[in-house]
RNA sequence: GGGCUCGUGGUCUAGUUGGUUAUGACGCGGCCUUUACAAGGCUGAGGUCGGUGGUUCGAAUCCGCCCGAGCCCA
């Protein structure tokens, strides 16, 4: 039984373990039909740390969604991954035990980074499980594991097979100092001094020269071509001209292109291979020569002529000095200026051409886009992100990495003639560092040597197939067919995931698991905002705004927490609010006390549902419509409305009228109703209110979790909710009126005298307000009315009369109209009944005091 | 710089198709010990809807521009 107050620290933790223990949010593996499987694909997060706000709310709101849908009989698949597999978890590792990767071997620096990360997931585990997530953890995936090594290396090889992938020397950005290309994210912005060098340039087969600034002219050997802006008219005769390179020799062509910022240096810009994103834009539009002038270690090459061999910083001064001889040297000043580094070392980047594999997108972007139309999104707003991205795609996706950390590409190469070997599908997953090659000699030249390819996957290869991983998906060798373990739950009912990582994560998903099943992946996606801190800033280390889960939920319920999270609408961002939190704090004392009431007032057994009393009837169909509305909410994914539209009708309605007039009562239809509502009300609040309605439900009713019952059905009783609202607006007005008189509420009112519709609550208002003798009127009271105003309804009256509507105004306000029987005339205008409200003070002129309420009028003497 | 989103009383929010006195909660003032809850109940004050210009009889709601915030991309 409950007594005593609320003790959240002892309860939750308690129903948070035995819900581990007790499997209670198992999936039923026996399981086949799809349509009662209600699936769910979250992002894995990173072990990379600690668990941080963005987790405690996506992960909340999912949770929302899996107990709605389990107690709605679905058979509900949510299960954890933890991805470890990214450069975020080598960085850990490395960071943890000192290290660095380089010095490993590819498959001891994976077993360290295991033994790492294992730790942080079962903190997260621990985490997770703290938060009352309904996860099965029976179902868990790391996405370094074998068997997802397996799958991606399998989706490597089938969109090989079907010709998606290919294999091409391209601009990548490139570290010299550890000599791997990096992804963009890797790179930072660093303010550096610099030198502008103003150097001539002089026309090919002319007189003419033009000058260019610089800073850095070691690149002019890997000079391509020269740029002018359309619209600069002074340097516009130099387009279509040639211009002979300084020292190196070379003729190379002046374009035009609206990309040249002409408020630096001269306006005229030279274009290398590569020096910046601008020039790899550029080779690409103008298809312009490759000029390779830097190497992978940062020095220059054969194309350097005789600075070949230095290093960048060596020729940029044996060069300039050169430069200054020859006299192409016009002047050299000091700068500072941003340059793109390695966030790690940082060493100023260069772009290097490389071998790299790719998948086609470009290609089949309408088929992508058609398969984001066919996700139903919440918000729906949020599909545009997707269209955009896609529609703004101009490049296929590079999925190669030099990394040590990650999934080998199953691949070798001919040492000959570099044809292309791939692992055999059985065999996978394979390291082909450690791996021999499935052949012993090459289909096309029969050499029998290989090359291992040494690069892996980007992350999101792999992040992007956990659809198909957790759906089992493999390569059956005997049958030579993909198939899956658990078709049923794919595609999956839902993806829950934040609106940041809609164009790349979500998309790629879409995108391979549509390649490899032909299939959408997803029926739904359901798109979480970003937590902001409380002023709506996001949290971020610099700003010093970040407040720690942790500590909050040390202070806090963990319901409480969920409570806020449910605050918002879906899609949008939302503030970290304390105050919020406290707000649920509230709501789970207030649900506590209130059971301890119904609990003293209802017998332990499930009575049988007796002649019911109005105001029992009038609450049960009150609560119907609670329910027929809180489940529409939860199915459109509108936690706020859900949660605001059921707190309040069980904190007013429940609690504050219907709960003090049932205290005074002791009847079978009484106690009926108390443990109906209760049961009910314990349920609509078990998604949000996870361990506090499971101690209830436990307490009172039954021995199996709540959160595996089932989501209450409209009862669909008759019932007067006309006279239940005015019979409470009456009981509101008695109370009043005692506030006002400075009554206690529990003091006696000799005579109360109402004139409305209440037919059945008579007796419910009489013992609640302590009313001595409560007659009936049949008819209106001595009542003076005055009337006030006229209140126009500007939805009949504004499209009938448009522009006349401000001279009726003016009529009104002048009072210059005749009020008819049902009619009124202003301003040379007749207009129906149903055009405007006459607004009247009544004025009570019998003995007593009036009162108000609603439609109904009191007449109280005391 | 581009795309998308958000901006409502001190704080967090409701306000689908434009219609009169803009919703609720937290906080604040006053009153009230009622058979759970004073961390409760009743009640009151407080906003003209980021700014600005427009469309309209009428705009928080539609359109333009500007400002601030968030995400992604450059």
């Amino acid at each position: 039984m409950p007594s005593g107050d609320y003790d959240p620290e002892a309860t939750e933790r308690k129903w948070q373990e035995r819900w581990v223990d007790e499997n209670t949010y198992d999936y039923d593996d026996a399981a086949v039909d799809g349509d009662t499987v209600f699936s769910i694909d979250s992002p894995p997060p990173t072990v990379s740390g600690s668990l941080h706000w963005g987790h405690v709310y996506g992960f909340t709101l999912q949770d929302f969604v899996a107990r709605f849908e389990r107690m709605r009989g679905e058979n509900v698949f949510f299960p954890f991954g933890y991805d470890d597999n990214g450069i975020a978890s080598e960085r850990l590792t490395e960071g943890e035990l000192d290290i660095q990767h380089q010095d490993y071997e590819r498959r001891e620096f994976q077993q360290l980074c295991r033994e790492v990360c294992a730790e942080y997931e079962s903190e997260f585990t621990e985490k997770m499980q703290a938060l009352g997530i309904s996860i099965d953890w029976d179902h868990t995936y790391r996405t370094i594991e074998p068997r997802v090594q397996r799958a991606s290396q399998l989706s490597f090889i089938e969109l090989y097979e079907q010709g998606r992938e290919y294999r091409q020397r391209a601009p990548a950005i490139w570290c010299p100092e550890c000599e791997t290309a990096i992804s963009q994210v890797e790179t930072e912005d660093d303010e550096q001094p610099s030198h502008f060098h103003d150097l001539e340039f002089e026309v090919t087969d002319s007189e003419d020269s033009f000058i260019i600034s610089t800073t850095r002219p070691e690149l002019l050997p890997a000079c391509v071509a020269v740029f002018v802006h359309p619209d600069d008219d002074d340097n516009q005769h130099l387009v279509g001209e040639e211009a002979t390179i300084p020292l190196f020799g070379q003729s190379v062509p002046i374009i035009a292109d609206d990309r040249v910022d002409m408020e630096t240096g001269s306006g005229i810009v030279m274009c290398c291979t590569f020096g910046d994103q601008n020039d790899i834009e550029w080779y690409q539009a103008h298809d312009l020569d490759l000029r390779i002038a830097i190497d992978e270690s940062g020095t220059l090459t054969e194309e350097a002529d005789e600075y070949a061999g230095l290093d960048r910083d060596e020729a940029r001064e044996a060069i300039v000095s050169d430069l200054d001889d020859a006299g192409y040297l016009l002047d050299r000043r000091a700068i500072t200026h941003v340059v793109n580094v390695h966030e790690r070392c940082g060493t100023s980047v260069e772009f290097l051409v490389t071998e790299q594999w790719y998948i086609k997108l470009l290609d089949k972007t309408d088929e992508y886009l058609e398969a984001g139309r066919q996700m139903e999104w919440f918000p729906e707003k949020m599909f545009t992100r997707y269209k955009n991205w896609i529609e703004g795609l101009q490049w296929d996706w590079s999925i190669s990495r030099q990394r040590s950390s990650g999934i080998p590409f199953p691949v070798w190469y001919c040492a000959e003639c570099d044809h292309e070997v791939i692992a055999d599908k059985e065999n996978l997953p394979v390291d082909p560092l450690s791996d021999d090659p499935p052949v012993d000699a090459c289909s096309e030249c029969g050499h029998d040597e290989f090359v291992a390819e040494d690069d892996v996957f980007d992350t999101w290869a792999t992040s992007s197939l956990t659809p198909l991983i957790n759906a089992g998906w493999d390569w059956d060798a005997e049958s030579e067919e993909y198939g899956m373990e658990h078709p049923e739950i794919y595609p999956f009912d839902v993806r829950p995931q934040g609106h940041d990582i809609i164009s790349f994560w979500l998309f790629h998903t879409v995108v391979k698991c549509y390649e490899h099943t032909g299939e959408v992946p997803f029926d739904s996606v359901m798109i979480n905002g970003m937590v902001l801190d409380e002023n709506r800033v996001k949290m971020s280390k610099s700003l010093g705004n970040i407040v720690s889960p942790d500590e909050v939920l040390e202070k806090y319920p963990v319901d409480a927490a969920r409570y806020w999270a449910a605050g918002s609408a879906v899609g949008d961002d939302l503030p970290y609010n304390e105050k919020g939190i406290v707000a649920g704090e509230k709501l789970l004392r207030k649900l506590w006390n209130a059971s301890k009431l119904v609990d003293s007032l209802t017998p332990d057994e499930r009575l049988d549902q007796p002649d019911l009393k109005a105001i029992d009837r009038w609450l049960l169909a009150e609560m119907d419509d609670t329910i027929r509305f809180v489940t529409e909410k939860l199915e459109a994914r509108e936690f706020s409305k859900a949660r605001d539209h059921l707190r309040s009708f069980f904190w007013h309605t429940f609690c504050d009228d219907y709960l003090e007039i049932a205290k005074e009562r002791d009847d079978e239809s009484a106690a009926y109703t108390l443990q109906t509502a209760h049961r009910r009300f314990l349920k609509l609040f078990a998604p949000f209110l996870a361990h506090i309605t499971e101690e209830l439900w436990r307490e009172l009713y039954d021995e199996t979790s709540i959160h595996n019952t089932d989501w209450p059905e409209p009862l669909g009783l008759d019932a007067d909710h006309e006279a239940g609202e005015t019979a409470m607006a009456v009981v509101g007005a008695l109370r009043k009126y005692k506030s006002d008189a400075q009554l206690s509420l529990n003091a006696a009112i000799d005579t109360v005298e109402v004139y409305g519709n209440v037919a059945g609550f008579e007796a419910d208002i009489q013992r609640v307000m302590h009313v001595d003798s409560l007659t009936m009127l049949d008819e209106e009271p001595e009542i003076e009315s005055v009337v006030t105003g006229i209140d126009l309804d500007y939805s009949v009256v504004g499209p009938e009369y448009g522009s006349q509507v401000p001279e009726i105004e003016a009529g009104l306000e002048a009072d210059e109209y005749e009020l008819g029987d049902d009619s009124l005339s202003v301003a040379g205008i007749e207009l129906d009944s149903e055009m405007f409200e006459v607004d009247r003070e009544r004025r009570y002129t019998g003995e007593g005091e009036m009162l108000e309420a609603d439609d109904a009028i009191v007449i109280v003497q005391n």
